[in-house]
DNA sequence: CGTATTTGACCAGCGC
DNA sequence: GCGCTGGTCAAATACG
């Protein structure tokens, strides 16, 4: 088995969406700061917050070349390479006026506007999915409450792109109608409840899909510290 | 030995 | 109500 987190990199195509993966609509990224944002803690996604929901459809690729060695400067610097990659435009994602719910949060389309509870996560609480059986309302009404999502696709070699953060993984599963299983990752940082699912597509298996969800609370430069560090304090 | 990964089991939601 | 499916847990295992 591999510990890595993938940060040996090859060459890769990368298209992100704020959907599920099959119907993508895909950004053009040029800052890559900005797509980040997204995962990024309270802090810097406040002005995200209330974008995310927005109706916004994007179409366009992104492709970018890394080195092909897997030396840690490389690494490190394809990493930058992935990173510029997933950088996009706020602008053009909130003046997109096709973009429908369903599309933002298509995994589960009736709760898409229950993104606001997103702060769930900065709460260290992510437990709502094994309430007791006892309360099976309270079940009922904390499942609504999804974390806000996004997916990307990349093809690439290799399946975890190195985002910056620090990923344990924690199942792995083999879905329906995918030849490939999808692998379940938890970010290790304390507190900090965001997942992320990664498949490969089975009509081409070079294809990642990469599903986030939630937002970390603490800035990937922290992932060094981990659970050192409260990353409430600031809040 | 500590930590990360693997993998089978379990549980809840959803569709029929 | 039942079966299917996705998501997660947790014990076992592997690795550094």
């Amino acid at each position: 088995m591999e510990r890595g987190e993938g940060r040996e990199l090859n060459n890769y195509e990368l298209q992100v969406s704020f959907s599920a993966p099959h119907d993508l609509g895909f950004v053009h990224f040029a800052d890559h700061n900005q797509m980040m944002s997204f995962l990024a803690p309270p802090s810097s996604h406040s002005q995200l917050s209330s974008q995310i929901p927005q109706p916004l459809q994007v179409a366009a690729a992104t492709t970018v070349t890394p080195p092909t060695t897997t030396t840690n400067a490389t690494a490190a610097a394809a990493s930058n390479n992935i990173s510029s990659a997933l950088g996009f435009n706020h602008n053009e994602l909130v003046n997109r006026p096709s973009w429908n719910n369903d599309q933002v949060e298509t995994l589960d389309p009736k709760v898409v506007n229950d993104e606001n509870c997103s702060g769930n996560a900065s709460e260290g609480n992510n437990s709502w999915w094994k309430s007791s059986s006892s309360d099976k309302g309270k079940v009922k009404i904390r499942r609504k409450l999804r974390e806000p999502r996004f997916c990307f696709q990349t093809r690439s070699d290799i399946d975890v792109l190195d985002d910056g953060y620090k990923w344990r993984k924690y199942g792995q599963k083999v879905v329906k109608n995918s030849l490939h299983p999808r692998s379940y990752y938890r970010c290790t940082h304390s507190n900090c409840r965001v997942k992320k699912r990664v498949e490969r597509l089975s009509e081409d298996c070079r294809m990642v899909i990469t599903t986030y969800e939630g937002r970390h609370n603490h800035s990937p430069s922290d992932d060094s510290n981990s659970s050192e560090h409260d990353c409430f304090t600031s809040f």
